[in-house]
RNA sequence: UCCUCGGUAGCUCAAUAGGCAGAGCGGGUGGCUGUUAACCACUAGGUUGGGGGUUCGAGUCCCUCCCGAGGAGCCA
């Protein structure tokens, strides 16, 4: 007989198919019991009705308990009772293995209980459908770049400095000498892009920050795509693309999982373009309008994030920052010295800053300048100054969060559940 | 690192003012012809996070340590 994965199962309307998978849930009363089965692609309900109290089937269906797997075989029948559509009648259950009592129930549980058994938990259908949109948004994104020319260029995740020196980071051992986990993978994508004209990397990145909030993870991905030649504009023109390119996947490819999730896809459908953009200083005046005063010079913390993007439907774009606070490698404004072109976008409905990124210096002489300014090793980033050296060029990048963007789209509170294992500030089991 | 809150059955929580530690779910047993986190009955299940103190008596009050959650700073 014919093993069908639960999603498929629409094909195979009255015809008789195999099921392989894990128990979800099961309800008997009397002469009829239901199963509700689950393969990892979705969840069915399996029927059995017997005249006979004593029949072999039933007997099975009683040993069972949730999370026991096994193989069912049976007939795909519609009905409308059935959630989903579509249910099994049963004709035949090969027991694989009967479960232990299982420790998440169909019940309420704390955060800390099914962080602590997150390797379990992965297994519901929330969490399912969470991961399951993680890897269409993925997709989306290296088909983003690969359809637009871009090369896939990864970058290193042990490296020998900081590349930004301002976050801490995490240290290892490399032979007798240190290492650190990369907290990003831009410079070395700005050597490859002077390599191959359009780049972008995809890696897991590390900081050691003690941050404790739900925007935050302590391992996490992003893509950064840099472009050689490309200005500010270029790039702000390209994040706007991207983000609307992975809403519109995820909405023509993912319906059922956000229905799981009760997602109102209404705000998605909503995102169009061209985005609001704003300066840093425009974005003062805004939060001056609403009440909230803050000095040129100060950075956006989560509560601004959080009103900027209450105040706009679409994502938001901002640009020309303070110097002072953006990293040492941005372009100062031509107009402006005091300001940089840096380029952050905010994700609607609250969700706050998802991109960052913006034009690099490509003048040797300031790089240097502000290299000296940060107090930064100048010998570690020679080979990064010699990029200013040969054939230097004005180029643009950013880089793109995968989990605040999942949890964003899937419309869920904290960022530990948009990835599998996340690593969090005092949790790194499992 | 700082601020706030919490730790009681496998899980989620309750326990008036310091006075016999309880319920629902899950487990077990039995019942029910279409259930939707099914339902009904019965049943087992506890060193109240660790240590110390106050008290005739501590889940409850005090000290301390451990663990976790929410948030801040920083950032994607």
């Amino acid at each position: 007989m014919k093993w069908v994965y639960i999603e498929d199962l629409p094909k195979h309307e009255n015809q008789r198919v195999e099921i392989r998978g894990w128990v979800y849930n099961k309800r008997s009363s009397g002469k009829i019991r239901f199963l509700i089965i689950r393969d990892g692609t979705g969840y069915v309900q399996g029927m059995i009705y017997s005249n006979k109290k004593d029949s072999p089937l039933f007997e099975k269906f009683d040993k069972l308990n949730q999370e026991s797997s096994l193989h069912i075989r049976g007939e795909v029948k519609k009905d409308k009772r059935a959630p989903g559509g579509y249910e099994i009648s049963v004709s035949d259950i090969d027991i694989i293995q009967i479960a232990e009592s299982y420790p998440i129930t169909p019940k309420e549980h704390g955060t800390s209980f099914l962080m602590k058994n997150r390797h379990l938990w992965l297994r519901s259908s929330k969490q399912n459908a969470v991961l399951q949109i993680r890897t269409e948004v993925i997709k989306a994104i290296r088909d983003f770049f690969d359809n637009r020319g871009f090369r896939l260029m990864d970058t290193p995740i042990l490296t020998p400095s900081a590349c930004e020196g301002t976050t801490t980071l995490f240290e290892t051992e490399y032979f007798d000498q240190s290492a650190y986990l990369s907290q990003s993978g831009q410079l070395y994508n700005e050597a490859t892009a002077m390599a191959f004209g359009k780049v972008y990397c995809f890696g897991p990145t590390f900081r050691a920050e003690k941050s404790k909030t739900r925007r935050h993870l302590i391992e996490f991905w992003m893509v950064e795509p840099e472009i050689a030649f490309a200005q500010l504009d270029d790039i702000k023109k390209l994040s706007e693309d991207l983000v609307l390119y992975i809403i519109e996947r995820v909405l023509e490819n993912k319906k059922t999982e956000l229905e799981i999730l009760e997602r109102d896809t209404k705000p998605l459908e909503g995102v169009k373009k061209p985005f609001p953009k704003l300066t840093y200083e425009e974005v003062l005046e805004k939060m001056k309008e609403k009440g909230r005063k803050l000095d040129f010079g100060d950075d956006f913390g989560a509560p601004e994030e959080t009103l900027i993007s209450k105040i706009f439907k679409q994502p938001v774009c901002i640009t020309h920052f303070p110097a002072k606070i953006k990293a040492f490698y941005m372009q100062p404004d031509d107009k402006r010295p005091d300001l940089v072109l840096g380029l952050d976008v905010l994700a609607s409905e609250g969700y706050g800053e998802i991109i960052g990124g913006g034009q690099r210096i490509h003048d040797l002489k300031l790089l240097k300048e502000r290299i000296k300014e940060h107090n930064l090793p100048e010998k570690d980033y020679a080979w990064y100054l010699d990029l200013r050296k040969y054939g230097s060029v004005p180029h643009s990048g950013f880089g793109l969060g995968i989990e605040r963007t999942v949890a964003w789209i899937c419309n869920i509170k904290h960022i530990r559940e948009t990835i599998p294992f996340p690593r969090l500030l005092y949790r790194i089991y499992p």
